[in-house]
DNA sequence: CTGAAAGCGCTTACAG
DNA sequence: CTGAAAGCGCTTACAG
C-alpha cells in the first residue's frame, strides 16, 4: 500500500518498484539488448500495472529527437476558411498510417505561403522533419526552399520531380499521366483537345502535364495549337470560365485535358450549362481523381496518384534523410482510370 | 565574434549576449509583466538576430503541459487504407486553424476503435487534451468514453450533444435538421418518404435524423411506416443496397431523406439505375453537405453543418476544460441546402 | 524588476 | 548486465 503513487508513475516509481536503478528502467522499456531478459520482463510487467508511459518531453528533452514530423498543407491564394485541396486531404491517412507504423507522431498545420514557420517546428524541436504539401505559386515558393535547405532543415515536398530544384522532391510521374490521358482522348476519336491549367514555372506540374499533352499530339502528328489552352488554377470556377471563353471565342474542340480534377469538374458544368452532352460532344479527361470525380454526372475519367504509396515514400525518405542516408528524387507511377466522362467512342 | 555559437542558440545565450541571467531571458520572451519594457525589448531583438526558438520540450517539461492537442479520427470497421469520412476531414481545417490561433500545436492520428490509445496522449504528455472524431458502434465506444471520464483526460468529442452521455459532446442538432429535412419534401408535395440509415443506440446520430424524421411526419398527421425505413452505415453502398431492396419489395416511394450524404450519393445511383428519375419520381435529401454533394447529378439538397464553427467550439471548449472551466456540452444549429435532388415542385 | 537555485523526467556516456 | 553521475533547456518559486 501507499507504494503505488496517486501522482503520474515516473521510471523512478518503477524502479523502486522492481529494485533496480532508474537508467536500468529506461534501459527494460526502450528494449535495450544490454538488459537481462529477466529484468526486462520484470519491469515491463511492473511498467504496464502501473500504466506507465514514458514522458515525450523528457524523452525528447534528453535524446534531442522528438520522434514527431511536421505536415504543413498550404495555397496560395488562402481565403480566410479555405477547403484544402481534396487530393492532399486524400493523402493525409496514408501519411499519418505511415507515420504511425514507424513510430513517429504527426503534426499538423496550415500555412500562408509567408511568414517564418519553416524553420520554426525543427528549431523548436517539435519536429525533426518537415512534409511540405501545397499548391502555390512556384516561383515564390522556390526561395523559401532554398532558404530550407540552407538552414540544413530535413524536409520532402510533394511536387515535380526530377528536377533539380532545391531540395527533396517526390511526386507523380504527370508527364507521363498528361500522355496518357491525351493518348486515350485520340484513340477515341477526338482531333480538337483543349487543355486548361496555367502551363508555367508558375506551376511546375501543372506544366508537365501539358508537356505530356504535347507529347501525346506531336506523336500522333497533331500540331499543338495555342488557341485551345486556356490557364487557370486549380478550382471549379478556372474550369467553367476556360470553358465559357472557349465558347465565346467561337473555338472548336472536341475533347478537355484538364490539369486537375477541380478544373474538370468545373468545365464540365460548362459544357453541359452549353447544352454539350459529355462525352458525345466533349469528352472530359481530368488530373487526380479526387473522392468527387467518382460522383459528377457522367463519372470523370481521370489520371490516378497512388496515394497510398505517395503517403508511404515521403513519410520513408524524409525519414531517411533525417538518418542521413542519401536519398534522391523521384516519380511515382500514374494511371488512366476509364470513367463515363470520355468511354464513348466517336471513331 | 566567437559570441554566436554555431549550434543552436539557448536563452544561455541570449542572456550572456543581452548581459542578463538566464531567467530573465525566458520572463521576456514569454512577455512577463515583471521585465523592464527596456530589457524585454533588448532580449527579444536578440533573439531574433539569433533566429532563437525556445525549446518545445524543455519547456513543456518544466512546465508541465505540452501546448498541444491531439485529434483522433477513427472509424469502426476500417479497411486498411479506407479513406477517412470526408465530412470529418472538412472539419481538419477549422479545427486546426482554431489551434493555431490558441498558440497550441495539433497532433494527429487515426486509430481503430482498439487499443489502449485513449489515455496515451495525455500519459505520455505529448498532448493536453483530445478531440474525438469518428463514427462507429457507439454502444461500443461508450465503455472507452466512460474510461477516459474515470481516468480524467481531457477531452471533447463531435457526435449528439445534449445526452447524459459520458464526457462533453458537441454536435449538430441532428434532430431538427433531419426535420427540416423531411418538412421541405412534404412541402414539395411528396407523401411516401423513406429513411435510410441505421436508427438505434449504435448510431445515436443517425437515430436523431430519424426523430427528425417522425417529427416532420407526425406534425403533417402522416404514420411513419416500418416499411419505408432502411438500416445502413454511412456509405454509398448502403445507399444503394438499401434501394434496390426497396424497389424489390415492390415498395412505393418518392422521396428519400438518407442520414448522410454518402447514403444518398449511393441512393440516386440506385434510383437513376432503375431508371427513374430525380427529383421528379424520387427526391432526394442527404445530411452533412460533403464537398461531393454539390458536384453530384443532380447536385444534392442535404443539411448543412456549420463546420466552421463545430472545430472552433471543439477547440475552444476543450481548452476551456483544460483550464478547469467548467463546460456544457450543446448542439449547433443547421441550415438546408437546398439543390436540384429536390428542388421540383409535385404539389 | 532581477538573479541564484532547484528541478521537470528522462537518456547516455562512463565505470565496474 | 547494472548503477552513479551528469545534463538536455527550460520555468518557477523564492529572495532581494
Amino acid at each position: 500500500m501507499g507504494s503505488v503513487p496517486s501522482r503520474k508513475p515516473t521510471s523512478f516509481d518503477i524502479a523502486y518498484l522492481a529494485g533496480v536503478s532508474q537508467p536500468t528502467v529506461s534501459r527494460a522499456l526502450r528494449n535495450s539488448p544490454s538488459v537481462s531478459p529477466a529484468t526486462r520482463e520484470k519491469i515491463q510487467q511492473i511498467a504496464k500495472e502501473l500504466n506507465y508511459k514514458v514522458d515525450k518531453n523528457a524523452s525528447s528533452l534528453r535524446s534531442q529527437q522528438s520522434n514527431t514530423l511536421a505536415l504543413l498543407f498550404f495555397e496560395d491564394p488562402t481565403p480566410d476558411d479555405s477547403h484544402i485541396n481534396p487530393f492532399f486531404l486524400s493523402m493525409l491517412g496514408s501519411i499519418t498510417r505511415q507515420c504511425a507504423r514507424k513510430g513517429y507522431d504527426l503534426l499538423i498545420s496550415f500555412q500562408q505561403l509567408s511568414g517564418d514557420w519553416h524553420t520554426d517546428y525543427q528549431d523548436s524541436h517539435r519536429a525533426d522533419g518537415i512534409i511540405l504539401l501545397g499548391y502555390g505559386d512556384y516561383e515564390d515558393y522556390r526561395d523559401r526552399l532554398t532558404h530550407l535547405v540552407e538552414q540544413g532543415t530535413h524536409f520532402v515536398r510533394w511536387g515535380l520531380a526530377g528536377t533539380d530544384e532545391p531540395g527533396l522532391t517526390l511526386g507523380s510521374d504527370n508527364r507521363g499521366g498528361g500522355k496518357k490521358a491525351v493518348q486515350h482522348l485520340l484513340e477515341n476519336g477526338c482531333r480538337n483537345i483543349a487543355f486548361i491549367g496555367t502551363a508555367s514555372s508558375h506551376a511546375p506540374e501543372f506544366e508537365a502535364r501539358w508537356l505530356g499533352y504535347c507529347d501525346a499530339l506531336t506523336e500522333a502528328g497533331i500540331a499543338v495549337d495555342p488557341a485551345l489552352q486556356r490557364d487557370g488554377i486549380s478550382s471549379e470556377e478556372s474550369g467553367t470560365e476556360a470553358v465559357q471563353s472557349m465558347l465565346a471565342s467561337g473555338q472548336k474542340f472536341d475533347a478537355i485535358f484538364a490539369a486537375s480534377d477541380l478544373i474538370a469538374i468545373g468545365a464540365m458544368r460548362a459544357v453541359q450549362d452549353a447544352g454539350l452532352k459529355i462525352p458525345d460532344d466533349v469528352a472530359v479527361v481530368g488530373f487526380d481523381d479526387i473522392p468527387a470525380s467518382s460522383m459528377t454526372a457522367p463519372p470523370l475519367t481521370t489520371v490516378t496518384q497512388d496515394l497510398k504509396a505517395a503517403g508511404e515514400a515521403l513519410v520513408t525518405a524524409l525519414l531517411q534523410q533525417i538518418s542521413g542516408e542519401k536519398v534522391e528524387s523521384f516519380a511515382l507511377p500514374v494511371n488512366l482510370m476509364i470513367r463515363d466522362s470520355s468511354a464513348a467512342s466517336k471513331a
